[in-house]
DNA sequence: AATCGAAATTGCTCTGGATCAAACTCGGCT
DNA sequence: AGCCGAGTTTGATCCAGAGCAATTTCGATT
């Protein structure tokens, strides 16, 4: 991986680099350091000192923070083509939270002192960052609304309407979530128990609105599940 | 107040401005409207286009959502100093939240145009910024733990302790929250109801760790409070 | 085939807090 | 004084969902 070089292509698409040429994206990728990631670790852990910022070139990694007691707590779920552990962006010394990949994932990253440069060298790179930012702020405050109103029924099935828009992949008996999720993920990311996910799951599979085998969710009737993520009037 | 000239003093303290000379700080404010805000008024509006960015010159509002079932959600609460409404950093057109008065505010505003130039101009301005939003996303994120894995009374305790650190006042009996503050809101801080609030606080004050009147909370035991904010081992 | 372990299912019980309902306090207004 | 309305208190009931415990499924490993 090291060896080879990377191809411009890569960047291309990713939003912080668009706008860019393809000498600049030759100088990014030359300054980067690729790395693959297996399923279930961290690229950075929350609390530890930032030195680097990351591009999850591809992947998802779910982004977690951990209490006191050991409970875990997922507040979102970042696809590829996104900058994560920006630290530096926010003038943070340390990570705000702790990112975990969720399959193989391929994750390419710099040292901080480069971020000041990027964003005086390349046109756009810091707006489209801070855009990110907004977008996942706004996330984070949905879900802390749905968390003050709504009942878990409701919270769990826009959870998975979430995953389902975000990195759903469409097969013939619906929308599939491309990576390996459990009960106890969806629980974390619910403020629930992966027990109460459990009987949802299996009541939702009964009526035909999901479909799931070990870690593997389909929405087979993403409709009806849009209806169950509304409060009932 | 438009008519009598702001005094450069005003801006000294407020970390976005803090680097900056006396004339920069004239220009800024050459250029800013102020106003006045009754309490419990909107100085902007969730999801209203956002043509300008604020400065809390004097005050405190709350940051608050409102479902579509007419609920509050309030995140976090902002005290004098800070910028608020600035869609403008995070690429956005419209306001993610609405900023509501809690006791008489002032507010310096300018148009979202200046955003720009004033990141180009003002040597420290965009890092300070982003550095308050960092802040804010931890905020939140905090709240989210919280909220998925506390029980409404360690929830409750916390957002009191919250409010005292960030505008509390030394009164003799403890510290006093210095901006009015009801059963209600304080539900609406903690995703509960106000009687499970009414309920904390009257056993609260029976145990001397806080005292209540009408709106306006006194830690007369802070320490114990904060006992009460951690789970119980 | 047999074993193992992680994930998932499911029945049962119990309780934290929501919900409903009613009364009370108190400052401001006519 | 009397009234009003926002804020608060307090009792009584109820249930969603946590917690506990036991069992099952199923892919992976040897």
């Amino acid at each position: 991986m090291q060896a080879q070089k990377l191809d411009e292509s890569l960047l291309a698409q990713v939003p912080p680099f668009r706008r860019l040429n393809r000498a600049q994206i030759r100088q990014i990728l030359d300054l980067a350091t690729p790395q693959r990631h297996n399923p279930g670790v961290a690229v950075f852990e929350n609390g530890a000192v930032a030195e680097r910022f990351f591009l999850l070139l591809d992947g998802h990694v779910r982004v977690l923070r951990l209490t006191e007691h050991g409970e875990q707590v997922v507040p979102l779920h970042i696809a590829s083509g996104q900058l994560i552990g920006i630290a530096a962006a926010l003038g943070r010394a340390t990570y705000p939270a702790t990112a975990e990949t969720l399959d193989d994932c391929i994750t390419l990253s710099w040292p901080n002192r480069l971020w000041p440069q990027f964003v005086a060298d390349y046109d756009g790179f810091a707006t489209e960052t801070y855009k990110t930012v907004g977008l996942r702020l706004e996330e984070v405050h949905d879900r802390l609304v749905e968390l003050s109103t709504q009942q878990v029924e409701q919270r769990v099935a826009n959870a998975l309407l979430r995953l389902i828009t975000q990195s759903g992949k469409k097969v013939v008996s619906g929308v599939e979530i491309d990576f390996p999720i459990s009960r106890l993920d969806i629980s974390e990311m619910t403020g629930t128990t992966l027990h109460t996910v459990s009987r949802l799951l299996t009541a939702w599979e009964k009526d035909g609105i999901v479909a799931s085998s070990c870690r593997k969710v389909t929405a087979t009737d993403p409709h009806r599940l849009m209806l169950l993520s509304r409060p009932t009037p």
